[in-house]
RNA sequence: GCCUGGGUGGCGGAACUGGUAGACGCAAGGGACUUAAAAUCCCUCGGUCCUCGAGACUGUGAGGGUUCGAUUCCCUCCCCAGGCACCA
């Protein structure tokens, strides 16, 4: 009797399996090579998505093939459990976030286990709970020790009405999210970490990770933002103080005629002061400072500025240079002023065009010669110094050192780099994150918690309405505390971590996750397991997380708990999974299911299918992976987010693309149930005679797949065409006749090539080939067993193809021995009748032969 | 604007260092099995032309170039996606 394929029951029946008998949990071992497989933990929001079933069931298939092959694997997973949504859960349906967080880490992990993810669930963390935080609070404490920690002030994104602060991305144009009042900019005193006392090395060790997407680089490089230049010193025309600029353009120094000042500077106030134009640039200042963050950024910002009333002069020559505040200087970089050069900077060109202000042309455009009066934008490109003093004639490029050395030396500047980069502020005026252990004290500022306090521990019964700011406030038992310094009554500090500071160790955590004594991290086994071999995630992270978690690893490896430069050796940012969209010109977007037949099940008007997008609620493009492993089973929601496309790229979800690749699955399921009896008894084919025919080429083809899945999976990442070369398998052995039942050779080479089906599938589709394994009447676990081996003379063709080209163009294919010397290649390429018949006449110029390839015969 | 990717059949995607373009799957069409349907198994499937052959031409965003030969390398341009965006 046949058994039909139901994922349903054998797929529960392998994880219970795995469940009981800790399949994959790990312990270290120094015999045994190691390797660690992560992918990014997910953040509890009660579900998991086909984002989550795509990057886990990557990192599933790798971390599966590594085992197989022999490595000790740790392939973690636990939970980023501190952040926003919870607290908003709790404004908005009255439920505790602890209560809400671990009712949806209990909810996701039903989840992730029924996908049958190869995690060990012994070493499960959640950064919410004061075992994992505490660590985090004492690395608090020695970055405060050394510096690295700080309180400075800066500014925020305030409601007056919810009386809170905002995150950049809850400020919509302008407007609270949620009250929709207008945010304001507030300035509070701040914690930061200082990432930029690492930039250097952050840097540097871009150029250092060959196993990182170039493009994630890249794209850390230019947040990093370094820049090579000049701080030059502009003296007051009127006074001994002197204005500090920072330049990258030193070779136009000679064109600077007026200064800006970013408008929040305090020097702008400081300059207008007791003058007639005080008013009118406290006004502009004033004006500058409520614009918002969004409208200072887009294409319309016009240049604005107001004189105010001082000079200075060019340190060069000594000409008097108007100073101006302007809304577009940055206050944050470099020294929060500009030289303005309006010939050679399109910014500084459309300020003095406005404010008409005098322009010298200081690079001369060697093809079309320039006009101060008439230009009608910067010249940015390169050319001859003119108007320059001594430099005249130089290009402009070149004289960039010697003016850098002539400021120098005559006390007006010196070399200096910038970076973009800013320190990191870690403060959130919120509840649901990990305590800043500081108390404030009014006599002695802010004073650390003695080490032995730790942890402070988050109350947990805490009534949240979302208005008058952070709720730890109100907490009487939280907030009153005595300095650790003088005694004093002193208020606890009530900002609570920026949650992307758990994210950038849990790795670590990983390694030693019951470790409870100090400072959580157990040195020896750390060394064992990091770095971090292969890192999974999405492209999103490129550049927050990942350079947190690589600067948080610098620090903990010169704080001596680590051993590691940098905490991840590859990374691999997997695409997006994306779906059409579908819409109802009565009812908007709709889910899949409110669909039937191409039209809406409330109006019956026809269906808009639109863009295919990144699936996300507001779109209504989801698919739930639940309804996918309820309907289809956990392996084939596995294979085919495999099989769809590589893993870097987008992934577009198929409803016929998940059929196909469970009727593939079928197809397997069939093959080996058809066989199963004639093979019960046979043993796989163990090369020991030789082979004919079908038989021959089935067992050369089984072994040219077991290689190319092998490469395909070890060196690239590709499942999409390891999966293809075993469908190829597949279908060639449907194309077998069928062997009589006591044909032994023939079946024990079937069994060969069934066998490896099995095996290779196995990481893709663990359940159903851990059945069909057991049905082979195998007693070991499949998960257990080793990755097979090909062997190179049964997996070479004897025969090969030779395509021969006339002129480039394919005209003949002939079939040649594999060991058929070259020139007799060649003579039987000139002697096919083809060939014959279309060079005849025509004289041969030359033949061209790529060996074992072609043979390309040039004919005039 | 700058920096990264990327444009290949009706669709998702193959083609690893310049050497048979379109593997594999989906959709479509046809056949077998069946009383019938589903399921399954098998076959066809870039385009145009034709003397339907185991034929000719054409074809990897567009235009040039290098080469015996280009989806692959170089130049110019167009389009799409992502990142950064007044960083002086």
């Amino acid at each position: 009797m046949k058994i039909k394929y139901n994922p349903r029951e054998i797929e529960a029946r392998w994880q219970k399996c795995w469940e009981d008998e800790k399949t994959f949990r790990v312990v270290e071992d120094t015999g045994k090579e190691k390797y660690y497989l992560l992918e990014m933990f997910p953040y509890p929001s009660g579900k998991i998505h086909m984002g989550h079933v795509r990057n886990y069931t990557i990192g599933d298939v790798v971390a599966r093939y590594k085992k197989m092959k022999g490595y000790n694997v740790l392939h973690p997973i636990g939970w980023d459990s501190f952040g926003m949504p919870a607290e908003n859960a709790a404004i908005e349906h009255g439920i505790p976030p602890a209560k809400w967080t671990n009712e949806n880490i209990e909810a996701m992990k039903k989840q992730l286990k029924r996908m049958g993810f190869s995690y060990d669930w012994d070493r499960e963390i959640s950064t919410c709970e004061p075992e994992y935080y505490r660590w985090e609070q004492l690395f608090f404490l020695w970055m405060y020790e050394k510096g690295l920690a700080y309180k400075k002030g800066g500014s925020v994104n305030w409601c007056p009405t919810c009386k809170t602060v905002l995150a950049n991305e809850q400020v919509e144009a302008g407007l609270c999210w949620r009250c929709g009042t207008e945010v304001t900019e507030k300035y509070f005193d701040q914690w930061f970490f200082r990432i930029t006392s690492y930039v250097e090395e952050l840097l540097d060790y871009c150029d250092k990770l060959p196993g990182w997407p170039e493009r994630v680089l890249t794209m850390q490089k230019n947040w990093i933002g370094k820049s090579h230049g000049c701080e030059l010193v502009f003296p007051m025309a009127d006074s001994d103080d002197v204005i500090k600029v920072f330049t990258t353009r030193q070779d136009t120094i000679f064109g600077a005629t007026f200064m800006l000042i970013a408008a929040e500077h305090p020097l702008v106030m400081e300059l207008a002061k007791g003058k007639p134009v005080e008013q009118d640039v406290r006004d502009f200042v004033e004006r500058v400072k409520k614009q918002d963050k969004l409208v200072r950024t887009s294409d319309y910002y016009e240049k604005e500025g107001v004189f105010l009333d001082a000079w200075c002069l060019n340190p060069v020559t000594d000409k008097r240079m108007p100073i101006y505040a302007a809304n577009f200087v940055l206050a944050d970089y470099g020294t929060g002023c500009v030289m303005a050069v309006p010939t050679h900077d399109q910014r500084d060109f459309e300020f003095a065009e406005k404010y008409n202000l005098e322009k010298i042309v200081v690079i001369q455009n060697p093809d079309d010669p320039l006009d101060a009066d008439t230009m009608t934008e910067a010249y940015v490109d390169e050319g001859v110094l003119v108007n320059s003093g001594k430099f005249d004639g130089m290009k402009n490029m070149q004289a960039l050192d010697d003016i850098a050395a002539y400021l120098e030396s005559i006390g007006r500047g010196r070399k200096t780099i910038e970076y973009r980069l800013r320190d990191w502020g870690i403060s959130r005026q919120r509840y649901w994150g990990a305590p800043i252990p500081i108390v404030n004290c009014e006599e002695c500022g802010a004073v650390p918690v003695p080490e032995a306090d730790l942890p402070i521990i988050l109350p947990r019964d805490v009534e949240l309405t979302g208005e008058g700011g952070s709720p730890l406030d109100l907490i009487d038992s939280f907030v009153n505390v005595t300095c650790p310094r003088c005694g004093r009554p002193a208020k606890r500090e009530t900002d609570t971590m920026d949650t992307f500071v758990e994210s950038s160790w849990y790795f670590d955590r990983f390694c030693c996750p019951d470790h409870s004594v100090k400072p959580g991290l157990d040195k020896e086994k750390v060394k064992y397991w990091m770095p971090v071999d292969q890192y999974i995630g999405g492209i999103e992270h490129a550049i927050l997380h990942l350079l947190y978690a690589r600067f948080y690893t610098k620090m903990l490896r010169d704080f001596g708990v680590l051993d590691v430069d940098e905490p991840f050796s590859n990374l691999l940012t997997q695409g997006m999974v994306c779906k059409e969209t579908m819409r109802c010109s009565k009812h908007g977007y709709l889910f899949p299911e409110e669909v039937t037949d191409g039209k809406c099940i409330y109006c019956g008007l026809a269906v808009k299918i639109g863009k295919t997008e990144k699936m996300s609620k507001s779109l209504k493009n989801v698919v739930d992976p639940n309804y996918i492993i309820d309907e289809y089973g956990s392996d084939t929601a596995r294979i085919f987010c495999l099989f769809a496309s590589p893993p870097e790229k987008d992934l577009e979800w198929s409803d016929q693309g998940v059929e196909g690749s469970f009727r593939f699955l079928g197809r397997v399921w069939r093959i080996v149930e058809d066989y199963i009896d004639d093979i019960k008894e046979v043993a796989p084919f163990d090369g020991g005679e030789a082979l004919e025919g079908d038989l021959k080429n089935l067992r050369r083809k089984t072994h040219q797949t077991i290689k190319k899945v092998t490469t395909d999976i070890e060196d690239r990442f590709h499942f999409n065409t390891a999966i293809s070369a075993v469908m190829e398998l597949v279908n060639t052995l449907y194309q077998i006749e069928r062997p009589e039942k006591n044909d032994r050779t023939a079946l024990s080479v079937i069994r060969e090539t069934l066998e490896s089906v099995i095996l290779l599938l196995s990481p893709i589709v663990p359940h159903i080939t851990e059945e069909l394994w057991e049905m082979l009447g195998k007693q070991n676990q499949l998960s257990e067993t080793a990755w097979p081996g090909f062997d190179a003379a049964v997996a070479v063709e004897e025969e090969i193809t030779i395509v021969v080209q006339i002129n480039g163009k394919v005209r003949s294919r002939i079939q040649v021995a594999a060991g058929e010397p070259d020139d007799k290649i060649k003579e039987l390429a000139l002697n096919d009748s083809k060939v014959k018949q279309l060079t005849e006449g025509k004289k041969i110029i030359k033949e061209i032969y790529v060996p074992k390839k072609l043979v390309n015969i040039v004919v005039k």
